[in-house]
DNA sequence: CCTAAGTCTGAAATCGATTTCAGAAATCGA
DNA sequence: TCGATTTCTGAAATCGATTTCAGACTTAGG
């Protein structure tokens, strides 16, 4: 960071335009020119062209944060997301964005790293900036940070879950039944050894939580629960995969199914697999969660589960839009998932390994 | 997008505290309130103490949009990138949104889709929210966005690139040497086929034109001149990627080095090659640029270029937080690029396969 | 004890746009 | 042509916080 400081910024130049100029300029008032600008409709047609000629020339433009004294309203939403690295939040705020530019809003971001406090912080900063409405990620929230949304008054959706508690809607996909329809389906193929690799390590990723509580809801009911040695717990990089996968065939090497609560772990499993010399699918099965880009273009194709976060984040946007407009919204929209079946995931080859090589199951 | 309507939003319920509220609590005038909230040391400490009290227990906080008006600075900043979908520009903001918020900024983001006249209304949009500083991508921005950001007064700076015309300072590293050096690199270990992958369809990705220029300018000094066949424009997908390297060797099945001017690209490539039943790098040397996550996971590992993309979110933040304020700034900042050589490069295997199989060269 | 210097505090103007209210102008019917 | 509507427009109040300016109070020095 060495900079050699070279030029100062020259400042704002000219002292900008105010509406009393344009109205002098126009021969009218002030209160003519607002009403060009904000009721177009009201104004009679050839002063209201007179005026657009006049602001144009000038080239007016409003004064936000007059505007926003006045009318109270900043025309200006909020997304705090665990992080943007994940390709699948940043596909929603993209979506999120582009919905509330149509609508003339704007779009403050923030980033919590999985950390509540942090996300706490971050919102109180947005709630002073006097946004108008809130996007969150998930349902774990501190009941501080509710009663900050409900002191404040602001609009809010959480987002990729299904249902959040405390009365605040939510938009996304049930991640559970997700990944029990992912078992079961597994379960029909014919495995009965399974492996999870799940990113629950952030205490606030409930996502992650409920998919592996689907997975393991799943096995019980197939009578084949699952051992805390054949889950591992991860962070959500791919070198975690890697060493996840590795660790869970090394306490359960007769494993035919993995089962990952996120993409970039099955990834990061697959790569690993190939590395150890473990065919995929044939010797094990791989599936991931979010199908991402890259998941149809592995080798094996990646079976997953497919999470329509561009429409998360455009209900997202509707939600908000609605809400701050005082229109009646829904309570929760669940989306639909969708499995994706690709090659990664195949019947086990049961004949062709040894079931049990004697060792005792609890070492 | 079926919603339906359920219950209505509660406004806002409490009339907000204001700082008038404050100071009839206190029993002192709105403008002690400031001073306290302001200027801390010029208020007598037991009084300070006791306003900042009734503060406390009112729970009051500034309206943003009062305090912007009457001093001019919204302490915001906005940033356009083409896309969040690469994880690059992703990884960028997220650092940029870290430190500007250490300093008390609050980050507008919008997107441009690699489309100027979006860029352009979106930096209206944001102007006309009163930012502070402006955060932008790459080097082609039309003139009337400059006139535009200098018309506005608003600090700016451009990332991602070495430097930008119009007098707009940037932060970011050469792209073009780059990829002059993988070239030569690449020539080092004996390639004399070459062929480049390159996202250069939107035309306003001057990074990767630059990155493109770089091979050519490397090739032609090394003699050996790119044909316009061995160059295959593509937009910035995975499956663009595959296609690419298919194309390419159909037109050219001899080559033995492919530079792609994205990880994504070379990803792709990587696939097909594997698909195809290239070995890499035995038979065909792949290179990508940008060292996204995955590069170090493949098999084999991607030869890379790695791009500082946290560190220029950070140098653009800080360079906008002392251009507000006034203070000197540099006019640009390189920063240095780093060659990962992994193992998806390797000398050609020359003797293996026929050099040239009688094809006329321009079919 | 009284004036001078120094410290604090409050009243009021200010930032720029919006909107109510009332008055002026235009339109219509008789 | 005159009065009654209807349509438009402008003056002025307003949003909430900041800051200048001047006055009140305290302290110190003579």
């Amino acid at each position: 960071m060495d900079k050699k400081p070279v030029i100062a910024p020259k400042g704002r130049q000219q002292p900008r335009v105010k509406i009393e100029d344009v109205a002098r300029k126009a021969n009218v008032s002030p209160a003519t020119v607002s009403r060009v600008l904000n009721h177009p409709d009201i104004v009679r047609p050839e002063l209201r062209d007179k005026v657009m000629r006049h602001i144009n020339d000038l080239a007016y433009t409003r004064d936000s944060a007059a505007r926003a004294l006045k009318s109270g309203r900043m025309r200006t939403v909020g997304v705090i997301v665990p992080t943007l690295a994940l390709g699948i939040f940043a596909e929603g705020v993209e979506a999120l964005q582009n919905r509330l530019s149509e609508s003339g809003y704007t779009l403050f971001i923030a980033n919590s790293q999985y950390d509540q406090r942090r996300e706490f912080q971050e919102l109180q900063s947005l709630i002073e900036r006097g946004i108008d409405g809130i996007v969150l990620v998930g349902a774990s929230h501190g009941r501080e940070l509710r009663s900050l949304i409900e002191q404040a008054g602001v609009p809010v959706i959480t987002t990729y879950v299904a249902k959040a508690g405390g009365g605040i809607p939510a938009i996304g996909i049930d991640n559970e039944s997700a990944t029990r329809e992912m078992t079961e389906y597994l379960l029909r193929l014919g495995h009965v050894r399974f492996g999870a690799i799940a990113n629950v390590v952030a205490a606030s990723n409930d996502r992650s939580r409920a998919r592996l509580e689907g997975i393991q809801r799943a096995l019980s009911d197939a009578g084949l629960p699952l051992k805390p040695s054949q889950i591992v717990k991860a962070d959500y990089s791919l070198a975690q995969g890697r060493s996840a996968l590795r660790q869970l065939l090394t306490d359960h090497p007769d494993t035919t199914a993995v089962i990952c609560t996120t993409d970039t772990l099955a990834i990061g499993a697959m790569a690993e697999a190939r590395k150890m010399g473990l065919a995929v699918p044939s010797t094990l099965s791989i599936t991931g969660f979010d199908d991402v880009e890259l998941a149809a273009q592995m080798d094996p194709p990646l079976t997953t589960v497919s999470v329509p976060a561009a429409e998360i984040g455009r209900g997202a946007a509707d939600y908000l839009i609605n809400a701050i407009a005082g229109s009646p919204v829904p309570r929760s929209v669940v989306l639909p998932y969708r499995l994706v079946m690709r090659s990664s995931s195949a019947p086990p080859r049961s004949s062709v390994r040894p079931a049990r090589r004697g060792r005792s199951r609890d070492h």
